[in-house]
DNA sequence: CCAGTTAAGTTGATTTTGTCTACTAATTGA
DNA sequence: TCAATTAGTAGACAAAATCAACTTAACTGG
């Protein structure tokens, strides 16, 4: 029981070290392939949120802050940064005059989009030695473990 | 086709954004639990190397430097901070003299014992949501895609 | 054997992120 | 109405990433 116990923790610690190897490994990916598609230098703070507003649409401020797991002053500067390159607007909320909204405009719509296929490019590449169901089945764990 | 290829890409695409969720649930989980833990003040950069010589025993600095995927510069300052700390050790290598070899000191082992454990707590933790099998089938696949 | 090249590691400078605290303004609720 | 939250901002600082220059050891083609 004891042994059982201390085998899936042995388990689950080598899962961290996968996990970190998958991120740094897409981080080089697009590293690489950075002066193709970052024009704006958005940089990896950037394109998180980015690609986090693609996928949510219009949302709060609090709530993008929340959902990509930064520190709030952070995303502070990250917005605003990405505001000032013209990617996102913002507007404060009807209904709670503290909240601010913030959403992609069309020029972050193209940024993101040529973005997320460097992306798609560099995942694929890392999963190329995984099979289609397979992704389908990665992808559903992580998200049933994360959401 | 082209369709098929932009719904792939989609899914790729918020693969990336759920690694990255997961990297931050981990990172959050760890810090909260630092203070029982972290009494050498390794954090996180020196963690994810002794977890890895854990793994690897006694190696190569340039092949840990590959392994945990971070800048060569990086590293020699993270394996001298721990060497201070007592935790890991390095001889050059007979074989090739530029080649710096290094392993965990018995008290390495001890810190290492204790983070792999809030390690895996916190992973527990996120994946708490999945079957065992599932783990093992996550485990399984990113560990085939990461190799 | 030996000059040119490559690889391992170190150092320094700089930038980017992360973190923590303090603050303002808006909202909630007793 | 007034104390307590909550959203967001600003500043200071620490940690990590990045990049370039350099030293030393090892390899390689002639």
């Amino acid at each position: 029981m004891d042994l059982v116990n201390e085998l899936n923790k042995m388990q689950d610690t080598d899962l961290a070290l996968l996990i970190d190897r998958f991120m740094r490994r897409i981080h080089f990916g697009l590293q690489e392939r950075a002066p193709k598609f970052d024009r704006k230098a958005i940089g990896p703070g950037g394109g998180i949120v980015l690609m986090t507003l693609a996928e949510m649409g219009c949302v709060a401020l609090n709530e993008l802050t929340k959902r990509v797991a930064r520190d709030k002053s952070q995303m502070t500067r990250t917005i605003r940064s990405l505001e000032s390159k013209g990617l996102v607007t913002r507007e404060s909320s009807a209904d709670d005059g503290r909240v601010n909204l913030v959403s992609l405009t069309p020029e972050g719509v193209m940024v993101v989009d040529e973005l997320m296929q460097a992306v798609a490019e560099v995942v694929a590449e890392i999963l190329e030695p995984i099979s289609s169901d397979e992704k389908q089945t990665l992808k559903g764990l992580l998200a049933r473990a994360v959401s």
